[in-house]
DNA sequence: GCAAAATTAAATGTCAGACTTTTGAAATTA
DNA sequence: TAATTTCAAAAGTCTGACATTTAATTTTGC
């Protein structure tokens, strides 16, 4: 069957379009194997290089899988939860880097998720995301630690509230506003002070948790939005004065 | 300045990589034009097909975009949020699709995070959200609509809360949240009385946004949340015991 | 001298063909 | 029967050619 494409428009563009409708909609199941290079040659009547940066295209959404050898061939990927993590935090991160997107639109999005997260992690919270949020607490206390690494730790401590709500579709959604917040973090330099409030702020929140106590996780993580943004102001007001 | 690379795995992969990471953290910024095809080659030390495929996968991304002629080439692309919303509506519909994620858990993503966002839509809105709200609902209410539209629709007038709460990047991020529910929502068959029980329930939303009722907005989502829950029970455990 | 037209050059897009590497299956041999 | 060898199919890579697009440059006509 002879596929017709549009010659004018990019040739590798258009087949990996049309490959990727047939595996959004089901046409081609997962771990189905897609007709060989040269099989793909013939049916859209291209050269093997074009249909090959259209495999490309399609394996860098992880969209499909490669085995060379003998019964090899290109396979529709089974996505998960590991790859369209990465997907989302990349994009995620260069919305907001590139986009001018200021300092407390990113805030208030991802505190407003994580409230809405935080009910559910106190209902469901089982003892191993309370020890990792423990653990970072303890490690963000650490003297001598660079801001990139409490930044990180501090991604980690959110990572491990939201994971607790044990819906992994929500901690899906979720990874892109907490990650994607890094790198607008880590341009804070946060003085000792700042540190002891947030690290008060994480202990008040993860005993909330561990007692099942909506409501005072919900203050807490209010008063820990408010106070982010009061320190990325002090920060930015500062570096614009001068 | 030869950039290493391992010949025992993907090349294309790898310089890929290599380029998206520049890009990540800002080595490459916006506009800027990498090196020619030709140069790349050199740079790296492969053949221009790999280059080429490199390239593509950096375009599957929306990482860069090309220009032909005499001053073209590959230029870093700002990520608008067109782009972005395509991709995470594509790889969140794929993820659930994929990975045989149950109704519930989908549904309970989705309303958790859609009742973060209503107190801000509430506090917000505008009469251009309104209207388009009170749009859907009318086609909601047509007869002769088919489930598939009436899905659609249902979509429309969640995407015009979420935006109303006028923060780009919530909308973003639950546009993956809402969109990916389509094709669960498009198995359930929606008797009229469904239909009708729905119809009200956004009635009820829409006019608790418009008098600023976070509450009422609330409680109104709980509700349609449970409703929704029902209803694909009652399709599917209809559905496993024929 | 100026504007329109033709030329040129640089870049991506596409093609054809060869060779390499990997890998499973089939054939052969001990 | 089991180990080994051979084989074939497929993706991965390389080379070189040609097509197309596009902006800058040059030429031409007035």
């Amino acid at each position: 069957m002879k596929t017709k494409l549009d010659p004018s428009a990019d040739l590798s563009a258009q087949i990996a379009g049309a490959i990727r409708d047939a595996i959004i909609d089901g046409t081609l199941p997962v771990d189905e194997r897609l007709p060989s290079e040269i099989e793909l040659c013939e049916q859209f009547d291209v050269s093997r290089s074009t249909v090959r940066e259209a495999l490309k295209r399609l394996a860098a959404q992880s969209l499909i899988r490669t085995q060379r050898g003998a019964t090899g061939g290109a396979f529709v990927k089974r996505l998960n939860y590991a790859d369209a993590y990465a997907q989302q935090i990349t994009t995620s991160t260069l919305l907001l880097s590139m986009n001018e997107v200021d300092f407390a639109t990113a805030c208030e999005a991802r505190f407003t998720l994580e409230r809405a997260c935080a009910p559910l992690s106190a209902k469901r919270r089982t003892p191993d995301h309370l020890a990792t949020m423990r653990a970072e607490i303890h490690r963000q206390g650490q003297i001598g630690l660079s801001d990139e690494a409490f930044c990180a730790s501090d991604v980690a401590f959110h990572r491990a509230l939201v994971d607790a709500a044990h819906n992994p579709v929500l901690s899906y959604q979720l990874a892109g506003a907490v990650e994607a917040m890094q790198p607008l973090m880590n341009m804070i330099t946060f003085t000792a002070r700042d540190r002891d409030k947030i690290i008060r702020l994480h202990t008040d929140l993860a005993n909330a948790i561990e007692q099942e106590n909506a409501v005072e996780a919900d203050r807490v993580l209010q008063t820990l939005a408010s106070e982010t943004n009061a320190m990325a102001d002090t920060v930015f007001t500062a570096r614009a004065g001068r």
